[in-house]
DNA sequence: TATTAACTTGACCACCCGGTCAATATAATA
DNA sequence: TATTATATTGACCGGGTGGTCAAGTTAATA
């Protein structure tokens, strides 16, 4: 049992609060320990201690918000499953909105971990979030397909490729636009029904 | 006249190579004076003379890395005003492949700039970019409604934000496959044909 | 050629980094 | 309570940072 588990509940997450608010304020390389340890009022031998290098508090936090973020899609992809692809698919961009408004530190280190470049291990985390993105999306083009709501025809793999491109981009600049503070530019029921009828109807 | 022009040619060319090559490896934040003053064969007072700051040094690979993109895109842009809307968004699509391949530097600093967090002054040129890029697709966009090749009561500032969604994605993930050596698995002329497809006539 | 002006240099500065570890304080055991 | 085991601490280390500037080199002027 590492000595990170064994800690009081609230000292643990004082220290997880800390080391959100470091990787999600700074990039991984200039995120600072020094900082961590100021923030969650501990000494910087005991967060060493803890967590035997960066990339492993790094780490840790990292997969603290990736399984945030699952729960949040499996919750909606099992509520939704019966949903047509026009009902679903706005479902799941309110999911991400949400997510976004309730953890918007996680989401600015998810963010940065997929656009950015410094983080340990970067091309074998993407491309993992890539392959959990994909099984996501194309079961949600599958089961459009096989409802007939989309042409059977369909490469799905590119359909995959638009919805991901158009959800990503939507939810980073909903994410930016929240921080900026300027919601009233950015309608988000609009766009969503925009993005849906996008999808099933097309641009002509 | 600010001190790095009097320079000879040879010289400036070897400062710029350099400080392009450092600005593409590593974050803003982490890109180090001392390696491009290294790369660069020069003291690092002089670089220092020559640009007052890093960030100031930062700023003229940025304009430069700007200028080239425009010049691709206005280029693309004329040559194609009389195409359908059809023929020309392949083109334009190429001719982001083409700048990536021949300045895969450039582009690299472009995509860090667009997608990560901490040039300096990142939101004000990121909103410019914004602002170039609206302007640009709403232009495209705008002649294929002219001419009744989409649909006229297209809501213009969405379908410019999908487009952008869309061809952004697609150039970043082929500068990324690019860079680690597949080409294989990203057979350029499909998916440019695909996007087209999907833009003019929709998944459905 | 002598003198001045402009350019170039790299040692140096204060500061911050991730990480270490001997000393200390606290908790568990006898 | 005395002793051992564990947890916590922060001064300290080597190394890297952006930026400076007195001293040295080169070029231009007289």
């Amino acid at each position: 049992m590492n000595p990170f588990e064994k800690l009081p509940v609230e000292k643990q997450t004082r220290i997880v609060d800390a080391s959100i608010s470091e990787f999600a304020e700074r990039e991984y390389e200039t995120a600072s320990m020094n900082k961590v340890v100021e923030l969650a009022g501990i000494a910087k031998g005991s967060l060493f201690n803890y967590f035997k290098t960066k990339s492993s508090l790094y780490f840790h936090i990292y997969h603290l918000a990736l399984e945030e973020v699952k729960a949040y899609l499996r919750k909606v992809r099992d509520e939704t499953v019966n949903h047509s692809f026009e009902k679903r698919l706005p479902k799941i961009v309110n999911a991400g909105v949400q997510f976004i408004t309730e953890h918007p530190r996680l989401a600015r280190i998810y963010f940065r971990l997929i656009y950015s470049g410094d983080s340990p291990n970067r091309k074998k985390i993407v491309s993992e979030l890539q392959t959990m993105s994909n099984d996501y999306l194309g079961n949600i083009i599958q089961d459009a397909k096989d409802r007939n709501e989309l042409d059977p025809n369909l490469d799905k793999e590119q359909a995959v490729f638009y919805l991901d491109a158009v959800l990503n981009r939507y939810l980073k600049e909903y994410h930016e636009a929240m921080e900026m503070g300027n919601q009233q530019h950015f309608d988000r029921k609009e766009w969503v029904k925009g993005i849906t009828i996008f999808f099933t109807k097309g641009l002509s």
